[in-house]
RNA sequence: GGGCGGUUAGCUCAGCUGGUUAGAGCGCCUGCCUUACAAGCAGGAUGUCGGGGGUUCGAAUCCCUCACCGCCCACCA
């Protein structure tokens, strides 16, 4: 491509550029990691996508973040990677996967079977999961595809089995009881995301249960009187005077023939509700369950899997539904004269989603971790700081959750997952194992507990076991569950490198530096993780968490499907593109606040009715602005040949911008140190608008027509954008290659000072460095006085309509000491506040005789600065009015100020206390407002006499 | 019920280790198609910093309290 060749349109055309790169910098292979590459690594692991289902902003955003800060470290030269992947997410899968079967076959999941089913959601995952990469493409993101990864691949797969089975042989995995949500119509126990709430009215029975060998009576409250049938005390509290002395007799359970304990218990018990006695049924109720385990009662389970109940209730309401049964205690206690009352009560209802009937607590067997120890290691990794978090208060939620030390159960009742890695059988002796294995292994086995519903030996195999291990005797069974999700998403950062394997990338890469995730999966994923990590591998998974703000709609509330707020980032990308995606969700991540995007709803020119969001509009003309102001400098290098400038030929404002620049590096090295995206994109954007835009590029053009300065501003204006898009390329990584590669093709030669570079690509382009650039204090003095000169002139100018080509003659009074300084800009005051010739006179001394003689006249404009004062004879175009009003709204504002500086040094307790540094600089201060206030008021007389 | 965060311009948000006349983007008003950019330029207006109390010479900033909004966790016999 030549120079001729060159497409530089006045608009931005943000589609051209993805389409142009992104397929560029994959075929080049910059995203690919290199594990043999002795650079320092730095491997972010990606939160792995659900394929429920798209991605939607919440994702964009995450993504977009990691994404910055995996470009900055490529640029800074550092080995990256950053895995990407997708996540089964069990249940949530296999949920909508059902649901569509539901909906378009009328078919269950047991009408197809198991192996149909599974093989119906492995298609659903083939079509989202591309669905999932290729939005995370659209959006400019640096994964390296080629290790791309999903939780039930053959690697990640790999890891799970070898965790499960390690912990099986530690004894760190154990099958115990559990009251699970159990949906009776599916049959199957339901995650407690899946299960939502209904307040409806219900009834609150009074009950008597008869104390034994006594007159008295318990009167029991209850919501679910069905559950007396399953009955194994009454609680009351220790404290409470009218039952503590029946703590230790019985009770004769009505409707059954058992007796049950009365017990003391405090916190089940809240002696100020109902009647202050409880009736425990430890195997239907999750309280109920807890204070069975503390009093070590018996636990009756009542329900056949299908909600009828089970032979362990008495004969007459064997077989019937738990509604039937219901209707049937409460009669038969009628009957009795056991019924005290019955009261209106509002009561929560758990529903399943998935059939939307009623969740009964259910006791059955699952596996469960052991998390005593865990936990307590997870805890030491925050507080030891192996691991930080940012920002640091979320440190509290994970601390305070593992503290818990809640066991962890990991099966669950779905087919779409890891299946569990253990095989039953009941007629097989330890012996037999022992022949039968014999030097093997790869398989471990235990006896199964007392009380649980195998018997027999519980078999854990590295491999799969065909069965036909114990021979034909012998029936080997496998266990029907499937792992947790978070089982295998707890892996995550080893598995995707291929642990237990002893690969390179894990070698390399582990630990992983930064994890990027949503605060409300710091419990769940997090400090398991963690937990994983120091197991498996023996170090934490990653150094520092990033906690990144919840996008929210207009109303505060989280996006969702069933709202219709959610918005797709391709939408987004499609209207604005991708840069601008990136720019406004990097401009809106704030360190303290969730991000709120009113939502509108609009119709496209195809008829698609999309969500959008005004927060993009904010962000849509910085990619334009940055692009013309390439197109500038690239325009203007039609003769630019590289030279290297020596540092005594930099003008002023040459000083000035690569001064403030430097300290724009400066500043967004901080802030990606700290995870302030906003702050870094502010910078740079101020920077890129404010400094390199409004200023630098007006002060080059004079400079450009003239044949000797020329050849150093365009070295200057290459070097600041060659270093400004290298600063913008994490956060729209686009227009900035747009623009490089432009560039390198008008300047294949760059850098002022010794850092020069030609990267192919600004993906490898180093990161800017602050050595590079000169730190120049009284450059940047110079130049604000400039701004403030011209600021003021462009301020007379449109507050007193002068017409567009008048050409005032103004004078600029200031100290000695600045005179040089200003008339240094002389060429720049012409064009850029559109003035004749204008002198620079030494505030001691008199006016020259014609503003003297305007000033008589009361045809002088003034602005009164801080160091400055402009006079602009305004001549036939004053308004003597109108001045005066300025000149005394000037007065009352400096005479405000010095009134409010007055009152503090007027202040005897101020001067005293305050530090002798601030009295000092309120005195200056004073001095300074004293000085233009005179100033001022000297106009105001000359104007009112004239 | 416990915990965390928020309440600053019409909207979305900075500022909060106490100390200039409280800022930005968008929107609004005025004037400009000034050959980088009208998705632009120049200029302008806009705030009892949620209420109340306290600490301090001085509070948007620290403490207490109330109200409202959001989130997490627990619970509702």
């Amino acid at each position: 491509m030549t120079a001729a060749e060159q497409e530089l349109p006045k608009l931005y055309d943000p589609k051209a550029a993805q389409d142009r790169w992104y397929p560029h910098w994959l075929e080049k292979g910059y995203f690919t990691a290199d594990p043999t590459s002795n650079a320092q690594p730095y491997c972010i692991v990606i939160p792995p996508p659900n394929v429920t289902g798209a991605l939607h902003l919440g994702h964009a955003l995450n993504n977009t973040l990691q994404d910055i800060l995996i470009r900055w470290r490529r640029m800074k030269g550092d080995s990256v990677l950053w895995m990407p992947g997708t996540d089964h997410a069990g249940i949530a899968t296999q949920a909508v996967v059902e649901r569509r079967l539901l909906q378009d076959e009328k078919k269950t999941r047991h009408d197809l079977g198991r192996e149909a089913l599974v093989k119906r959601i492995w298609a659903w995952k083939d079509e989202y999961e591309a669905r999932i990469l290729s939005q995370l493409q659209a959006m400019g993101a640096s994964c390296d595809w080629s290790r791309t990864r999903f939780t039930l691949d053959p690697i990640c797969a790999k890891a799970v089995r070898h965790t499960f089975f390690k912990l099986f042989a530690d004894d760190k995995v154990y099958r115990g009881k559990r009251l699970v949500n159990w949906d009776t119509h599916l049959r199957t126990a339901v995650a407690d995301d899946e299960i939502y709430y209904e307040d409806t009215k219900g009834s609150l029975w009074s009950i008597r249960y008869p104390v034994a060998e006594s007159d008295e009576f318990l009167v029991v409250a209850t919501t679910r009187p069905e559950t007396m049938l399953g009955d194994t005390a009454v609680a009351v509290h220790p404290d409470d005077p009218r039952y503590k002395h029946l703590i230790g007799k019985e009770v004769a359970l009505p409707l059954t023939d058992r007796r049950i304990p009365i017990i003391g218990d405090g916190m089940l018990v809240d002696m100020a509700f109902g009647t202050g006695c409880v009736k425990v049924t430890p195997a239907h109720d999750p309280n109920d369950y807890q204070t069975g385990l503390r009093h070590k009662l018996a636990m009756i389970n009542l329900l056949n899997p299908d909600g009828t109940y089970h032979e362990n209730a008495p004969a007459a309401y064997r077989g019937l539904a738990v509604k039937e049964v219901r209707k049937r205690v409460l009669a038969d206690l009628e009957a009795a004269g056991l019924l005290l009352e019955t009261k209106p009560h509002d009561l929560r209802l758990n529903l399943s989603h998935r059939s939307n009937t009623a969740i009964e607590p259910y006791l059955s067997d699952q596996w469960f971790v052991r998390m005593d120890e865990f936990a307590e290691k997870a805890i030491g990794a925050v507080t030891s700081g192996q691991v930080t978090f940012h920002p640091e208060r979320y440190a509290k939620s994970y601390i305070d959750w593992l503290s818990e030390k809640r066991d962890w159960c990991v099966s669950r009742q779905l087919w779409w997952g890891h299946r569990i890695p253990i095989w039953y059988c009941e007629t097989i002796t330890e012996e037999e194992l022992n022949v039968a294995f014999a030097g093997r292994s790869d398989v471990v086995w235990r006896q199964a507990e007392a009380g649980s519903d195998r018997r027999g030996w519980l078999l854990c195999a590295l491999e799969d076991l065909t069965g036909q291990e114990l021979g034909p005797n012998h029936r080997l069974e496998q266990d029907g569950d499937v792992l947790d999700t978070w089982f295998s998403s707890a892996l995550w950062p080893h598995s995707t490198l291929g642990w237990p394997e002893k690969t390179p990338e894990l070698a390399k890469y582990y630990p992983t530096s930064v994890l990027s995730t949503a605060r409300d999966i710091i419990t769940l994923w997090v400090a398991r993780m963690v937990i994983m990590g120091q197991y498996n591998c023996g170090a934490v998974p990653f150094t520092d968490v990033f906690i990144h703000p919840v996008i929210q709609d207009g109303q505060g509330r989280r996006m969702s499907k069933s709202l219709g707020n959610g918005i797709d980032p391709v939408d987004i990308i499609e209207m604005y593109g991708a840069d601008t995606l990136r720019f406004g969700l990097a401009s809106a991540a704030t360190e303290t606040q969730d991000l709120r995007l009113p939502i509108e709803k609009i119709r496209l020119e195809d008829g698609r009715e999309v969500n959008t969001s005004d927060r993009f509009e904010q962000a849509k003309p910085f990619a334009n602005k940055l692009w013309n102001a390439a197109r500038f400098v690239m325009s203007n290098l039609g003769d630019y040949i590289g030279e290297p400038v020596r540092p005594e030929q930099l003008s002023i404002e040459d000083r000035w911008i690569l001064a403030t620049l430097r300290a724009t590096v400066s500043q967004a090295n901080a802030s990606l140190e700290k995870f302030q995206f906003e702050k870094l994109a502010k910078t740079l954007r101020d920077f890129t608008w404010n400094d390199f835009c409004d200023w630098a590029i007006e002060f080059a053009k004079p400079r450009l027509k003239d044949n000797e300065q020329r050849p150093v501003a365009q070295a200057v204006l290459v070097e600041v954008l060659d270093t400004l898009v290298r600063l913008l390329h994490p956060i729209v990584p686009f227009v900035t290659e747009q623009i490089w590669q432009s560039l390198a093709v008008v300047a294949p030669i760059r850098g002022v000072f010794a850092s020069r570079n030609s990267a192919e690509s600004i993906c490898v382009a180093p990161w800017p460095k602050v050595e590079d650039l000169p730190a120049d204090d009284h450059a940047q003095s110079r130049v604000d006085l400039w701004k403030d000169g011209i600021s003021a002139i462009r301020n007379i100018r449109a507050e007193r309509n002068l017409p567009k080509d008048a050409r005032p003659v103004p004078v600029m009074r200031v100290a000695a000491g600045e005179m040089e300084s200003l008339a240094a800009g002389l060429a720049m005051f012409q064009t850029m506040a559109g003035v004749g010739d204008w002198r620079v006179v030494n505030s001691a001394e008199d006016l020259p005789e014609d503003i003297e003689q305007a000033r008589a006249r009361g045809e002088l404009a003034a602005k009164v600065l801080d160091r400055l004062e402009i006079l602009v004879p305004l001549g036939q175009f004053i308004d003597k009015e109108a001045e005066k009003v300025k000149l005394r709204k000037n007065l009352a504002d400096l005479e405000k100020q010095i009134g409010g500086i007055d009152a503090k040094l007027g202040n005897a307790s101020f001067v005293e206390r305050a530090p002798a540094e601030l009295v000092l600089q309120q005195r200056q201060k004073r001095e300074e407002l004293q000085a233009r206030r005179g100033a001022v008021v000297e106009l105001l007389a000359a104007l009112e006499q004239s």
